[in-house]
RNA sequence: GGGCGAAUAGCUCAGUUGGUUAGAGCGCCUGUCUUACACACAGGAUGUCGGGGGUUCGAGUCCCUCUUCGCCCACCA
């Protein structure tokens, strides 16, 4: 940390240099290490990463989602608490054993012809060969997560807290295996939740089927369906009890068109008799209603789709699919089958037909449905848990409209299919006698099975393994070490305190945490859910791969930095809000961020230039008479700012440490109005004014007053610089290293947020005036087309009990303006731009000779109509009895005093057109 | 079918419980290489706050209604 030549130091900030001297320093010093015994004297802050699939590469969404996690945590950290960024990945079993299934494909095999263990061995390889990347593209964005305790939820650490769970479960009596059609994804072999199985509206066809009775073809049912295939394994026809219609033909029997099975007319309220002809064909092997109507009525259940989705009798099913369908696809069947019906004369008509279709989440093929047996989890218990913290303040999701959707959800919560066909995954810890005849139970254990408790014979294990999201709802407490409760980190970091995600995975993952959260630990695993928005190109469109509208973040990193990349996101970031990103412009996205950097850079190389490295005062220990206006102003300035960054971003946990209450509830995480707060204090206060105002005096010979404006200057650009860590957290660490305040072998990383002083300067408004007047000179410069290489003569009019102070600062209004400013008790004649300000100010600017008496008329004119307008309103608004009865006193009288202001400008405007010559 | 959200400057968006002359970034116009920065500086222009109605002393903000987008949920046979 040797300050380098500030003469040597580039133009421009050198992002990629920054990034690779900096990242590694910190994690070598363990700047993002948490410890476990230090959270016991301090707050500890924790939030787990939603982690990624262990074959991911990182996308924009990781991007922004991770961005905003570390902003939380490295604000956390520097704010004193014990911060802990828990990183990891999961296994994603459907997803992962995909990628491999496809690289089998190419070698022209599949899972089955390698063999269930060599498969799982092959995936193994592969995820350690190649997984994770992703964890290192999330250090090239500056995350600071603690690496040390990096999780995956497929170790075997996490995989004892995947069978406690599912162990403990079933001894309260939640896990059971039960028989009923689920989501069946026939491309990946396997069942799916509710949740996996999404919904698409797709453009279908409806078909009307007539059905004739058994005993006589002149007599029918008509029925509909959108999936005519189906009917080979229908096993009724279900009209409603009330139904008058049908009444006379419950009962009876009818008879299967292709197939000539008989099934019967049943009576059941699940039919809407308004819908179509009020009669249902009921295929309970292959729908999920007509599967509780077949309960309901104990008729049989034909299987006549398989597993790999090809018509054929697969059980219970003998004699229903006629030669000429069976062994087809389920969807070369539908084609083949409406000519049959067509030639059968049962093809009454087709119509098109909207509808929702369901869709495997992880490859998009058509959902079937199909009777199996799977093992649940009863939900029920498990959501009303995590209902009562959301109720009771304990659990907050912002924007909070999410809360709805997520009471919603859990009121309506179904029973959550946890076992799937695939090979990768946690091995459903059931084993079965293999002994015939042995009457032991299956067995359900914590440790591995090998002989049946029993009769000592031999076991099997089920062979089902556990949807991924079975292990992903354990992640904020197996990560700690559960279910071992004395697991230091356990104790020290449950319950967490924030979790960030996108509102995509609000029932796949945060719900469940919160209940198993609750079920587990009786505590909610976070207090606070913040649900960020998604990341879409500027059609809207959601990016992703296969619509090739994607930023690739490393590109991104490369080009602009990464601290760039973290301050579009940031920056751009309103609560909930989607992040709109242009792929064929990353310029335009991008440039902001890195101009800011570059901005920042630059005032870190004045500083190093002008206030150089030798040591400076400490601001708090300068008596308030040494400071000038301008420091006065920039100390209030920054004051400012830290409160308006603690304010968007806090408060960081409910006040009193258990339940959010109704006023803190919506309050916080505003990260994009933060980053403006810090830029606007760094970019157009410290630079814009500030900076620009002491010039003269750092560059004077040394003096007292030159330290003061040292002192000041590293002083606020050293709070600017904390403020903005967070979101940039490579170039202020490599600037603050240089600042002659900042301490030997301290990281900025680690420093202390700032804090507001507690008694601000009270003569901060002085510098007020001084923007006014310069601000003025400056538009009449540019409105005579000053060159501004000029000075000019200006006075400045004062009332009396300003003068003083605004004499005092001729020289800095002077320069800022490049103008040889004159404070006086009155104007000099003469024609001049004359400009009204507040307070009774007048600035009088000769330009001799340049001065243009009908532009300068119509120039004070069209201000004094605007002006006078506005009184005229106001004037009106305070004669109005009802204001000034029913609005706060306060307001009318502050409403009052500008109308006075207002007139007295007027006045003055007045007055100086008619001197101006009409 | 049910629910939710959005609509504010050319673009992307702020606007906290109703209370100054509605803001920011980008873009646009004019000028400038002013010894930190042209990835910058200075000065400008730009809004019937989606339409209509209502409540109020006062509405971008609250209520009703319409329009247009988007999202979520649902046993649309």
């Amino acid at each position: 940390m040797t300050a380098p030549d500030p003469n040597s130091l580039p133009t421009t900030y050198d992002a990629a240099a920054t990034q690779a001297a900096w990242y590694p320093r910190w994690t070598e010093h363990g700047v993002f290490t948490a410890d476990a015994e230090r959270a016991a004297t301090r707050e500890p802050f924790v939030i787990v990463i939603p982690p990624p699939n262990v074959t991911a590469v990182l996308h924009m969404g990781h991007g922004l989602n991770n961005t905003v996690q570390d902003v939380l945590i490295r604000w956390r950290r520097m704010a004193g608490d014990e911060a802990l960024w828990l990183p990891g990945t999961d296994h994603a079993g459907i997803a992962t054993q995909n990628v491999v299934e496809k690289q089998l494909a190419a070698e022209g095999k599949s899972r089955f012809d390698v063999g269930r263990e060599p498969f799982v061995q092959r995936v193994a390889e592969f995820v350690s060969r190649t997984g994770g990347e992703i964890l290192n593209q999330l250090q090239a964005i500056g995350s600071s997560a603690d690496w040390t305790r990096t999780a995956y939820t497929f170790s075997p650490e996490l995989s004892i807290a995947v069978r406690e769970a599912f162990v403990r479960l079933h001894e309260d009596g939640l896990v059971y295996k039960g028989h009923r059609v689920i989501h069946w994804c026939p491309r990946c072999g396997t069942s799916l939740s509710d949740e996996e199985a999404e919904f698409a509206d797709t453009a279908g066809k409806m078909y009307h089927l007539r059905y004739p009775l058994a005993d006589d073809p002149s007599q029918g049912i008509t029925v509909a369906t959108t999936r005519p295939e189906t009917m080979l394994g229908d096993v009724a026809v279900a009209v409603h009890p009330d139904d008058e219609r049908y009444a006379a033909l419950v009962g009876r029997e009818l008879e299967l068109p292709l197939n000539g099975v008989r099934i019967p007319i049943v009576a059941d309220s699940y039919t809407d008799p308004a819908f179509g002809s009020g009669a249902v064909k009921i295929t309970p092997a292959h729908d999920a209603n007509d599967f509780e109507v077949g309960k309901r009525h104990a008729l049989p259940m034909p299987v006549i789709i398989d597993a790999e989705g090809i018509v054929r009798e697969v059980e219970a099913a003998a004699g229903r699919v006629p030669e000429s369908l069976a062994g087809l696809d389920r969807a070369e069947a539908r084609r083949r089958i409406i000519p049959l019906l067509e030639t059968a004369g049962v093809l009454i008509k087709i119509e098109p037909h909207q509808h929702s279709v369901r869709h495997c989440y992880r490859c998009d093929t058509v959902v079937e449905p199909r009777l199996s047996d799977q093992w649940y989890v009863s939900m029920r218990p498990l959501a009303d848990k995590a209902l009562a913290v959301l109720r009771s303040g304990e659990l907050r999701i912002l924007p909070d409209r999410w809360e709805a959707v997520y009471v919603n959800w859990l009121e309506g919560i179904r029973d959550w299919n946890i076992s799937r066909q695939i090979w990768w995954g946690h091995r459903v810890p059931v084993w079965y006698c293999t002994t015939p005849g042995c009457a032991q139970a299956p067995m359900v254990s914590r440790t591995d099975v090998t002989t049946c408790f029993t009769c000592g014979g031999g076991v099997r294990q089920d062979e089902d393994v556990l949807d991924t999201w079975f292990s992903s709802w354990l992640w904020p407490f197996s990560t700690l070490g559960w279910p071992n409760e004395n697991a230091p980190d356990l104790k020290a970091f449950y319950p967490g305190d924030v979790l960030v995600t996108a509102p995509e995975i609000l029932f796949f993952w945060v719900s469940r945490m919160v209940m198993s959260g609750c079920w587990f630990l009786d505590k909610p695993p976070f207090h606070t859910v913040y649900l960020h928005g998604t990341v879409r190109d500027m059609e809207h469109r959601k990016m992703s791969k296969s619509l090739g509208n994607g930023i690739d973040p490393l590109d991104v990193v490369e080009l602009y930095g990464a601290d760039a990349l973290r301050w579009t996101m940031v920056a751009g970031l309103g609560l909930g809000v989607d992040v709109m990103l242009d792929p064929t412009d990353l310029e335009k996205s991008f440039a902001p961020g890195r101009n800011f950097c570059t901005k920042l850079w630059n005032i870190g190389r004045f500083l190093l230039t002008q206030v150089g490295t030798e040591p400076v005062l400490a601001v708090a220990d300068l008596p308030a008479s040494s400071l000038s206006a301008a420091d006065a102003w920039i100390l209030a300035r920054l004051d400012q700012a830290i409160a308006d960054c603690d304010a968007a971003l806090g408060p960081p946990r409910p006040a009193n440490g258990s339940a959010w209450t109704d006023a803190e509830r919506g309050k916080g995480l505003r990260l994009s109005e933060y980053a403006e707060s810090a830029r606007r204090f760094v970019w157009n206060e410290l630079a814009d004014w500030y900076l620009e105002a002491i010039k003269p005096r750092l560059y004077a010979e040394a003096s007292a007053d030159r330290e003061v404006a040292r002192a000041v200057l590293a002083h606020a650009f050293d709070g600017a610089l904390r403020l903005l860590q967070p979101i940039v957290p490579f170039i202020t660490e490599a600037l603050w290293q240089q600042l002659p305040q900042t301490p030997a072998e301290a990281f900025i990383a680690q420093a202390a947020w700032p804090v507001a002083r507690v008694a601000p300067t009270p003569s901060a408004d002085t510098f007020e005036y001084v923007r006014d007047v310069v601000q003025a000179i400056r538009s009449v410069r540019s409105e005579y087309n000053v060159q501004p290489g000029v000075w000019v003569e200006a006075t400045l009019v004062t009332p009396e009990p300003l003068r003083a102070a605004l004499e005092a600062q001729q020289a800095t209004a002077g320069a800022l303006s490049r103008s040889r400013l004159t404070v006086a008790a009155a104007a000099v004649a003469g024609l001049s731009a004359q400009v009204i300000l507040r307070d009774g100010l007048e600035l009088v600017v000769p330009l001799a000779g340049m001065i243009d008496i009908d532009k300068e008329r119509q120039r004070l004119t069209t201000e004094l109509t605007q002006l006078q307008m506005q009184l005229t309103a106001l004037d009106g608004r305070l004669a109005n009895e009802k204001f000034t009865a029913k609005a706060p006193p306060a307001l009318v009288e502050a409403e009052r005093g500008k109308a006075e202001d207002w007139r007295t400008r007027c006045a003055q405007l007045h007055a100086k057109i008619v001197a101006l010559g009409a």
